[in-house]
DNA sequence: TCTGGGGTCCTTAATCTA
DNA sequence: TCTGTAGATTAAGGACCC
């Protein structure tokens, strides 16, 4: 018998254009048509959020400092984010994209990938998937975006980078060395300005380029791991896996002075306030955590971590902020004037978790009473969940020894 | 000169544990 | 019981992304 034809991968990726610039455009009529910058705001610290792409033709992109955005232009509508606005687009934008296919991962707040494998009997070509990705977002929103369709993820999120804003790129597998080939080599995944300083002294600029270097040159300017990361993405090579159910690992708060200072009074203030904030954030999504980390950043922009795990996951502020003050008052960081003060919280324990513990047996229990325990774990949440409840019980092994 | 906020992932070093 | 070691975990920092 005949092997079943395998359906050939296809990946789409959505990107809104300019999204918060193009949510304020479109809010305000009068906006239409001229430079609007979402970010800070002139004469404050910050940098610029969202930029037009009538802003953009002054060289204003987003992460440019708000003064360097002020130099280049002083006509520009100078806007603070409204974050609130732009979660309900972005949840109306996704809700529209499920009517294409369920198999849809969440990259950001403004970028989908789509896995629209199989589904050309239901929809047609991939451009015709394409034009539909675009109209639902339009209809929905109002809001224009690019789409890339390719064999991978990456082929898809490169698609919709290439031609921008209302863009529409399809790669074919046969195109795909074609169309990476003299792609800039900045545009991969991981190449950010460290990693592009490296392959400038290789002579690299574009994708094709990398792929004529000697192999153990690229790792001897990145290291093994990078190199075969980037040369697997220059052969076009990548995952096709979309998660519809992406769970993010941890949740923070930051704030940075409008002019750096060093009263403790104001830094316990502020840091209870950010520890509020996470603490709320995190119960809404009903998630407790081990792991609190704070950040501060002194000025001259040196900036540190520190982390302490906790016994119990927590979701209560008291308990975060009393982890993050002991940890600014450790000793071991510089006494100079702060110009940034965060906390975040990772390492969840879930619901399913927290019943579980419910169900160890206690610390000093006999080794009957364990393996009773054991089953009811097995038997109520299967195998998956017996090894996720004895290695978290791993750190009372210490007690034990103590 | 200026560099936000909220994230993820990777590397490295120290420490713990089997 | 001692010692060496490999692997896991924790902590800190950095690069990168949107």
């Amino acid at each position: 018998m005949a092997e079943p034809q395998k359906t050939r991968c296809l990946i789409a990726h959505v990107d809104l254009d300019a999204f918060f610039a193009s949510v304020e455009q479109r809010d305000q009529p009068d906006y239409r048509g001229k430079p609007v910058v979402v970010g800070a705001l002139p004469g404050n610290r910050g940098v610029v959020a969202a930029a037009s792409y009538e802003a953009r033709e002054y060289g204003i992109h987003s992460a440019m400092p708000i003064s360097e955005a002020w130099r280049r232009c002083q006509d520009a509508i100078y806007l603070r984010p409204n974050m609130q606005k732009y979660a309900t687009a972005s949840e109306q934008i996704f809700a529209a994209l499920t009517a294409i296919t369920p198999a849809i991962e969440k990259a950001s707040i403004d970028e989908a990938y789509l896995d629209i494998s199989g589904l050309e009997k239901i929809h047609g070509t991939p451009k015709q998937i394409g034009l539909k990705i675009k109209q639902c977002i339009a209809e929905a929103t109002g809001l224009g975006a690019s789409v890339g369709i390719g064999p991978n993820r990456l082929i898809a999120k490169l698609g919709s980078d290439y031609r921008k804003p209302d863009g529409l790129t399809i790669v074919p597998p046969e195109r795909v060395a074609e169309f990476l080939s003299p792609i800039p080599i900045g545009n991969l995944r991981g190449a950010g300005p460290q990693a592009q300083k490296k392959f400038a002294a290789m002579n690299v600029t574009t994708i094709g380029q990398l792929l004529e270097v000697d192999y153990s040159l690229v790792v001897q300017y990145l290291g093994k791991r990078a190199a075969e990361g980037f040369i697997r993405q220059a052969r076009g090579s990548a995952s096709t896996e979309i998660n519809s159910n992406r769970q993010r690992k941890s949740i923070s708060k930051e704030r940075t002075f409008s002019a750096d200072h060093t009263s403790r009074l104001l830094l316990r203030e502020q840091l209870n306030e950010l520890a509020g904030a996470v603490a709320h954030s995190a119960r809404q999504k009903k998630l407790a955590g081990r792991v609190i980390k704070l950040k501060v950043r002194f000025s001259g922009f040196e900036t540190f971590t520190r982390q302490m795990t906790l016994g119990t996951p927590s979701a209560d502020p008291r308990v975060l902020f009393d982890s993050a003050w002991s940890l600014l008052n450790r000793g071991d960081l510089p006494t100079k004037p702060f110009r940034l003060i965060g906390i975040g919280l990772s390492d969840w324990q879930s619901s399913a978790d927290l019943h579980q513990r419910d169900l160890f047996a206690p610390e000093n229990s006999s080794q009957k009473e364990l393996l009773t325990a054991i089953d009811k774990i097995t038997e109520r949440y299967g195998a998956d969940s017996l090894s996720l409840g004895i290695r978290r019980g791993q750190p009372d092994r210490k007690k034990d020894n103590e």
